[in-house]
DNA sequence: AAAAAAC
């Protein structure tokens, strides 16, 4: 069986790793890491929850070990970049928690918190910067920081790095970057058009990818729950009656929606947070320290959550709304079922949302079991405690209505029976390298660790303000 | 019609 030394990382990482009770590489982290210590260009493609950010974090550090180069002042020789701050934040601790032997410097660089600490942070000049792409920008306007020295450029989640949204800030970095680099680009989902992107910015890369997309859920139980928009939250607080529900994410497609939604849950005797890009960055990471430490079991989120966020222990998913972008549901549901764990995801479908859910069912390569829900007991005036049934059954005429199911239908969600891939399914290997939260920072920005005094749900100074009912 | 990401 490969090990971490077989591989060829050296013996500080090989300490770290042992240090933290790793022992088996996971298929990304066999299949990239030699690449990536010879040199080679890289496009990761492999399931959530498999340690993808051990794939690249590992053989950079060995990338690093090889050159005794300090970086110059206000410069950096690796630079990862992320969708989201709480992303950023998250791969920064993996990293400290592999270089424990090593005496790298890191530092993350995202907004929502003081940039003075950021700057001072890099100025003398750091050997691995975390960022998300509006402040790094920032700062390099500022000439607080310059990429002229980066060996390794990595970005995670690339295919939302790459699409329209983030694509001007990325093509802005990249255009600052050095010609002669290594590229990791990393992601559990790659459409085509984005990957024709991907290979514009690297040379003559290695593919690596150990899952195809339609297996990314096999140990995780999915169905959907029909449900008529107006009823959907009775039908959540019937669902969180279920007591095998330790703890459980809830993905809202807006930000207004997620405040809605905790808003009901509050009312209803459910202690809940939401987190979106509404909050303050204060606010954001309380609510997602309570969801990891256990302190709150219910998390509301917009898909600022949706990627690479990693916590010990969520049971369920559900999704509120059923998202436009399939793509989107991969990495939602990929919350739950992490580093061998199993979980459950719940969808419930509106009457306008068939057609996304016929979208993410095509790129799943799978039919999403219909289960029947059963309505809470609050704000249902017309329909409390009624079992909402399935309008496919229920409507169309003999021969044309009724879509076939192409699976049976499991029991009540989280019941346990109608799962699939229980027995036989292939498993990551027992401890892939994935760190414990907590880990110490070298290095980093304060505030993103320790959040300000200061506790607004409104974002601080941009200008916008929080979305109002009209 | 959305979310995220700088101030």
């Amino acid at each position: 069986m490969t090990t971490f030394s077989d591989l060829g990382l050296p013996a500080p990482i090989l300490q770290a790793l042992t240090a933290e009770g790793y022992e088996t590489p996971t298929p990304i982290q066999a299949g990239a890491i030699p690449h990536v210590l010879a040199g080679r260009d890289l496009l990761g493609i492999a399931q959530t929850g498999t340690g993808k950010t051990a794939a690249f974090s590992l053989p950079i550090l060995g990338r690093l070990m090889m050159s005794d180069a300090r970086p110059k002042p206000r410069a950096c020789r690796v630079l990862v970049l992320s969708p989201t701050r709480e992303l950023a934040s998250q791969i920064e601790a993996n990293i400290i928690a592999y270089a424990k032997f090593l005496r790298f410097s890191t530092t993350l660089v995202f907004g929502g918190v003081p940039v003075g600490r950021q700057i001072r942070a890099c100025a003398p000049g750091v050997d691995i910067v975390v960022a998300t792409p509006g402040r790094l920008i920032d700062l390099l306007n500022q000439r607080a920081l310059t990429l002229d020295e980066v060996g390794v450029f990595v970005l995670d989640e690339a295919d939302r790095m790459l699409d329209l949204g983030f694509m001007r800030d990325i093509q802005k970095i990249v255009s600052l970057l050095p010609k002669k680099r290594q590229s990791l680009f990393f992601s559990a989902t790659m459409p085509p058009a984005i990957a024709k992107l991907a290979s514009n910015l690297l040379s003559n890369p290695v593919e690596v990818a150990v899952a195809p997309v339609s297996s990314t859920a096999e140990r995780i139980r999915q169905s959907v729950i029909f449900c008529p928009t107006r009823d959907k939250q009775a039908m959540l607080h019937g669902l969180l009656a279920d007591d095998t529900i330790s703890r459980a994410l809830v993905f809202t497609r807006t930000k207004h929606g997620a405040d809605k939604v905790v808003k009901y849950l509050n009312a209803s005797g459910f202690k809940a947070d939401a987190i979106h890009g509404n909050k303050s960055q204060n606010a954001r990471e309380r609510a997602l320290a309570a969801f990891k430490s256990g302190s709150s079991r219910l998390l509301v989120a917009t898909d600022i959550a949706a990627r690479g966020i990693d916590v010990d222990g969520v049971s369920h998913v559900i999704n509120f709304d059923i998202p436009n972008i399939s793509e989107t549901y991969v990495h939602r549901i990929g919350r739950t079922a992490r580093a061998g764990a199993d979980g459950s995801a719940i969808s419930l479908c509106g009457e306008d949302e068939r057609s996304f859910l016929r979208d993410v069912e095509r790129l799943i390569r799978q039919k999403v079991p219909v289960v029947e829900g059963k309505l809470g007991s609050v704000s249902a005036p017309t329909q409390a405690e009624v079992p909402y049934r399935d309008p496919r059954a229920v409507r169309g005429r003999p021969g044309q209505g009724g879509k076939p199911q192409a699976q049976g239908r499991p029991g009540q969600p989280g019941s346990g029976t109608g799962r699939h891939g229980a027995e036989g399914a292939p498993r990551p290997n027992a401890g892939p390298a994935r760190p414990r939260d907590g880990a110490p920072a070298q290095n980093r920005p304060r505030d993103a660790s320790r959040p300000a005094a200061q506790g607004t749900d409104r974002p601080r100074g941009d200008g916008r303000r929080a979305q109002q009912p009209r």
